[in-house]
DNA sequence: TCGATGTGAATTGTCGACAATCCGACGGCC
DNA sequence: GGCCGTCGGATTGTCGACAATTCACATCGA
């Protein structure tokens, strides 16, 4: 009900192969740095190579893919730096966003937000299965939450071209021991704000919450770094 | 020398067609709006529809253009609240970029900063241009700003994919009679608190100038809807 | 044994032709 | 006279084949 894909009909092959593409890359189905040739996407959506090229290109510009000339594409790997460059990003969008939803949102949708909590913390409570908690449902809250920023430029930047690649490292740290039940509680602050119309207030919780996601990244990093001399790459 | 396109040696054609064609969006050259064949293009740059379609599918990647299946493709063309809207987000994404050169900008690179400064001064006193200085003198001083920041991602987002819409819509307004000089010492104090590592005040100071920047479009589209009552595209 | 180099296979880049779809004009009908 | 269906032209979508480039492997030499 919440989802944030939209599925509508494909009008054309390419279009249909470039939403299969792009979702297989953000679920994880493709990993990270995966080098993914032609041929084998042409055979396995049993489409031609023009209209696969074509989604490629557009996978390209939206920065999911990047291509070396005459020796394929590859799908986008973050550095760690990179993943906490995009956390910093997201933490003044978000803040912003997060703030104007404050003015904006109607009392519906903000009682729509309040459903969407209520039933993850059943689902979360009921099943304690924290990784779903984590992996979507944050990111249903927060995709509701830009969405009533009422500012669409906004919108496109964070859900079209920021969570795709959030999601892709999402899983990676879901299973952080406390982090849901704190997250939650963050959430439920976060509405309340909202719901009072206190943009200020509303803005400094969002970008204390995405701060603490990101520490919690950092943190998880640098201990598997300490244990695994692993490369820049995450 | 401060020139925000390096041109580097077009290795495939895709890739030179959609550099030209990008830079012939941005120059205004291709009008927003304006429908755009495949046929004139690929005539146009002799190259066939293949890479041309490829270059076309990077462009809709990155939202410079929009395409209605079997229908075409169609220069973007942003309507006023979304001028508004990305004007907002340049708020708060560069102030945080500003925050962040305060900190990490280089003593060269802050040298560098004045020089560009002084040498808009120079030449926007000497020949009276105003229009050269609003247009382009103002971008170069944020770009440099924006990759002090010494964020890739942040960078990556202003410059490659904002920078681009703004200098769409730059040339409308750059005719205001004050506002040159205005944003010329705002730059000045914006540069001095980077010196300074002052990040708070080099903020605040970006959001001011970029609001200002945002507001004088917001009164010049006013007068003009006053006298022509026209359609919501600008 | 290690490095450089040349060859070959695989993959990517490009082109032309054919099929599917949409837009506008014309004529018929109410 | 105005509206609807049909037809034609033009444009877009798709496919297959050929050329150009790169990478890997094997070979040769120091």
């Amino acid at each position: 009900m919440t989802s944030i894909e939209l599925e509508e009909p494909t009008k054309t092959l390419s279009d249909g192969a470039f939403r299969q593409i792009q979702t297989a890359i953000v679920k994880g189905d493709i990993a990270p740095g995966t080098r993914i040739s032609e041929q084998y996407l042409s055979t396995t959506f049993g489409i031609g190579r023009g209209p696969l090229r074509e989604a490629i290109r557009r996978l390209e510009g939206r920065r999911l893919v990047v291509r070396i000339p005459h020796a394929g594409v590859r799908v986008v790997s973050l550095s760690y730096e990179e993943l906490i460059e995009l956390y910093h990003v997201r933490e003044a969008l978000e803040g912003m966003a997060c703030r104007l939803a404050a003015q904006n949102m109607t009392d519906d949708e903000i009682q729509g937000l309040r459903d969407v909590l209520a039933m993850h913390e059943q689902h979360s409570g009921l099943k304690e299965n924290k990784s779903y908690y984590q992996q979507e449902g944050d990111l249903d809250i927060h995709f509701l939450i830009v969405q009533g920023s009422k500012n669409r430029t906004l919108s496109n930047m964070l859900c079209d071209e920021l969570y795709h690649l959030v999601r892709m490292y999402r899983y990676r740290f879901s299973t952080t021991p406390k982090r849901p039940q704190q997250a939650f509680a963050e959430h439920h602050n976060l509405i309340q704000a909202i719901a009072d119309r206190d943009g200020e207030l509303a803005e400094m919780l969002m970008r204390r919450h995405i701060s603490a996601s990101r520490r919690n990244i950092e943190r998880r990093m640098q201990e598997q770094r300490a244990t695994t001399s692993s490369g820049g790459k995450v």
